[in-house]
DNA sequence: TGAAATGTTGGGGCG
DNA sequence: ACGCCCCAACATTTC
């Protein structure tokens, strides 16, 4: 897509050819072509950005990413996530010709000044819907409308606006079924992906580079993460183009089986928004038939009600959404943390999954499911400490999503779970990951072992294990906890929650 | 998008 | 032929 570097006074020969291009009379030109700040935050793309097009049609657009360390250090982006970024910003930076405009600081203060320098008239960004998000952009917003300058702000990120999905007594959806078929589906059709457009942009003379952001890792734990990832809006719409082609066909099973590749891995890119979600939706509905991606639609409909929740309920990420868990006997116990963070917790599959997550900064879904499993209900910790990590590590962390999830595993969330549902990770091994694949990928050390002890190398005999060349507790972990022990010591846990809050009901 | 315990059924081996 | 037991296969319930 065609842009290009404007210096703040364009010689009057290429205003007028610009003009002719895109059909502004060249004699009103100077009072049309106003000059607008496009704040670029989780939308970091050229095609259907809503507040960019705004802005480009207004005239002369002046983008800006802003750096917010101090917010940052909050709840903000993990290692992975900063890694993701700076490449996207990269990327983001090379389609504007090098225009982007890059700084560092508290946002309202940083486009204060922006706005005075260039004598901005018009200021666009898309919303976050993240907790401290809608207070600070109204700040934001009310002393840009004070100085005299316009405000205009769009839905960039979500199919569906939380603000308006709510049920008929004005109050949030807490469950999945009645939001998404009702709330969502019931309502007026998502908006239609616009096409990018021509922009002229401009570049200010202070701007910071990438690098000035130091969002890389001080030590190279990302050296992999190259080999499975291209952030940025062309390496999104490659992803989608895989998934079309490669993946939604067989979603619907498919997606279940952690060796196959057939999950749509545009997490990070929405994260970002180097896609918007209404692309993804739009090209999957006009690829197949409804019915053969409504499983996959549903998906990013969960993604919705993620935002969603995190919307209403801004204590997501810290409070059990059920109270009731608040009383909950969690048993922090560091070494087994810190074996699960590691993949060294003697199940096969767990580490996998956690040694997945690790070297590519990604973790299958299945698996997320079974690793979050054990981690909140055979290790009886804290969804927090599960929840810390993976935010730290998965290349798509998403505040929403994360804390939603984690809640919904721990059975304290919307629609969550029950407490009682606890993941057996050597059935969904052998059901999920039949031919083991998935964890010799992962877990090279058993890789010699047999199909019917590779998930459970534990109950392998001597011979057996020797054969494999795996010595339990020198080649790899004896598992840190029996399976069964803990799933009943999970159940007893919960009785005693569950006897405890009947206790104090009747009165 | 659970797992395990418990219940039910029916085929086959066997005396 | 029959009853009995075993057990796989499936269904239901319980956590």
């Amino acid at each position: 897509m065609p842009s290009r570097v404007w210096k703040n006074k364009a010689d009057k020969t290429e205003r007028k050819e610009w003009a002719c291009k895109t059909n502004i009379p060249y004699k009103n030109s100077e009072a049309i072509l106003k000059i607008s700040i496009h704040w670029f935050r989780n939308d970091l793309r050229l095609t259907d950005n809503p507040a960019l097009i705004q802005a480009a049609e207004a005239g002369i657009v002046l983008p800006v990413f802003i750096w917010d360390a101090e917010c940052a250090a909050e709840l903000g982006p993990g290692g992975a996530s900063r890694w993701w970024l700076h490449h996207s910003l990269v990327q983001l930076n090379d389609s504007l010709g090098g225009a982007l405009n890059i700084y560092c600081g508290n946002p309202q203060d940083v486009l204060a000044t922006l706005a005075k320098e260039h004598a901005v008239d018009q200021v666009c960004w898309n919303h976050s819907y993240e907790p401290q998000s809608p207070q600070r952009d109204e700040a934001v917003a009310e002393e840009m409308r004070s100085s005299g300058r316009d405000v205009q702000t769009f839905n960039g990120s979500l199919l569906w606006d939380p603000e308006e999905v709510l049920k008929a007594d004005g109050t949030p959806y807490k469950v999945f079924t009645p939001f998404y078929k009702r709330g969502c589906l019931n309502a007026m059709p998502p908006r239609k992906p616009q096409k990018a457009q021509r922009v002229r942009y401009q570049k200010a003379s202070d701007s910071l580079s990438v690098d000035d952001l130091g969002l890389l890792p001080k030590i190279a734990w990302d050296a992999e993460f190259s080999n499975h990832w291209k952030p940025g809006e062309a390496g999104a719409l490659q992803a989608l183009r895989h998934f079309l082609a490669e993946g939604i066909g067989d979603y619907k099973d498919g997606r279940n089986f952690p060796a196959k590749k057939k999950t749509s891995r545009l997490s990070p890119h929405l994260h970002w928004g180097e896609i918007s979600v209404n692309q993804v939706w739009y090209a999957a509905r006009e690829f197949l038939p409804s019915e053969q991606v409504d499983v996959f639609c549903s998906e990013l409909g969960w993604r919705e009600f993620s935002a969603c929740l995190l919307f209403h309920f801004p204590n997501l990420p810290s409070e059990n959404l059920n109270r009731q868990f608040d009383a909950f006997p969690w048993e922090h116990n560091e070494a087994w943390l810190l074996a699960w963070q590691k993949g060294q917790t003697g199940i096969p599959l767990v580490d996998a999954g956690m040694r997945e997550l690790w070297r590519t900064g990604f973790m299958h879904n299945r698996v997320r499911m079974v690793a979050a499993s054990f981690l909140v209900k055979n290790l009886l910790i804290h969804w927090h400490h599960g929840a810390d990590w993976f935010r730290d590590t998965l290349v798509d962390a998403d505040l929403a999503n994360n804390s939603a999830s984690w809640q919904w595993v721990a059975g304290c969330g919307a629609d969550a779970a029950p407490y009682f549902r606890i993941f057996n990770p050597v059935t969904q091994g052998k059901k999920f990951d039949p031919a083991g694949e998935y964890i010799r990928t992962n877990v090279p050390e058993l890789g010699n072992l047999p199909n019917k002890y590779l998930f459970s190398p534990w109950e392998a005999p001597e011979a057996v294990l020797g054969e494999a060349g795996v010595e339990l507790g020198k080649t790899y972990p004896k598992p840190i906890v029996d399976l069964k022990e803990s799933r009943q010591h999970a159940l007893a846990a919960y009785a005693m929650l569950k006897a405890r809050d009947t206790s104090s009901e009747p009165c």
